[in-house]
DNA sequence: CGATAGTGTAAGTAGATACTTCCAAAACGT
DNA sequence: ACGTTTTGGAAGTATCTACTTACACTATCG
């Protein structure tokens, strides 16, 4: 009885702009309404899905993070490139690095700590993506060898490159060549402990290992 | 004529205290009614010293970057403990990393990166940040052999390292003997390619080096 | 002293913004 | 047709906040 809802299908259909929104714009500067705007609904409509900005935010951060996973997975379970799921992980990212806009949510939470919902959700998501990373080094070492660092620690310190490598695409401090180097050989040599030397091991395309002193 | 201004006293007085609360509330949390308070004076005050609220941000991110960078600098003219100035610095980060609030005032400022002041005070800053940690890397490099990555790539990487360090310390994501591990081992790893295995060079005070797999 | 320039306090303002309310119209079931 | 529930749009509100103004008071110099 009365006028079916509608409200679960708007949700899903506006997750991509919440996410595209605050990427964009950050959490403070992204108006309410300024994202009803891009969503080309009025405000209360969004008020009718979710209770509050935060909780928007919440979602288009989770929303963000499970994409950027699922491409990462559809990535590792495509077989090919001889390498390993791991290489070919490393590869991609130093190419396509940041298109996802991941970083870019994640540091507009980064400046919103003191809300503990915000705050939660941020070290979920970090706990979820380390966790991702050290099993791709685990396996990796698995069949290359062990490293030289734990995979704690590796791993870690890898997800310091993607965030730095954000930092710079953000700020413009380097370009696509320097980017790919800061995660191809870094990424590497942190995951291994020392670059391969093999010539079979390679990046395809552009590949950085040459030491470029200046 | 007159009673003289007292006003470039009171600056400097008062930088401090508004890099404390910047790396406290962040930019946007920080009103200028809380700063105000906190500066013991009235918001007019602070007002006749900077012309707005940015310029009281940026005059706060310059004061806390050159403190750290005086400090480093100090570490490294003291000519003490054997294993050279790049991992004298390197030890003392891994101890005390995150203390002078430096991060936490960097990740306020990117989330605000459209205003152009600030955009371009971020610039600057981490290219300035990334010449020194090369330079120490070159200079660390000339007494320990060539490393496996370029400078700059290794570089970059070694201000990743910082970066999530200051990260997992502001979302509790690891303790203070992860951070140590993280900064010192992946950093030592990453400035020479591979970690040095003689028992002279290592760090005093709990060493990390080796692997903890769970 | 008296003129001049500087300081601290307290109230005020204009604009922004998260969130609400109201209402007419539309889409169902009976 | 009719009652019921949902939708979209537009106007409204309470609060916050960067920044200003007004003013009484104080220190310095001639």
């Amino acid at each position: 009885m009365g006028r079916p809802s509608t409200l679960e299908d708007k949700r899903r259909e506006l997750l991509p702009v919440l996410a595209g929104a605050f990427a964009e714009l950050g959490y403070r500067r992204l108006t309410s309404a300024e994202l009803s705007a891009r969503c080309g609904v009025g405000e209360n409509v969004l008020y009718r899905i979710w209770p509050d900005k935060v909780a928007m935010f919440l979602a288009a951060l989770d929303w963000v993070y499970l994409s950027s996973e699922r491409a990462w997975e559809r990535l590792l379970a495509d077989e090919q490139g001889g390498d390993g799921p791991f290489l070919r992980l490393l590869a991609h990212e130093a190419s396509h690095h940041g298109e996802q806009g991941l970083y870019r949510i994640v540091f507009a939470g980064l400046s919103e700590t003191d809300d503990p919902r915000i705050r939660r959700a941020l070290q979920g998501l970090y706990g979820r993506f380390h966790a991702f990373v050290r099993r791709q080094v685990t396996a990796h070492r698995g069949a290359q060898g062990p490293g030289t660092l734990d995979a704690e620690t590796a791993a870690w310190a890898i997800v310091g490159l993607g965030t730095v490598a954000s930092i710079g695409r953000e700020l413009g401090l380097f370009g696509a060549a320097s980017r790919e180097r800061l995660l191809w050989d870094a990424g590497r040599v942190l995951a291994e402990g020392e670059p391969a030397r093999s010539p079979t091991v390679r990046k395809p395309r552009r590949g950085g290992s040459k030491p470029r002193e200046r």
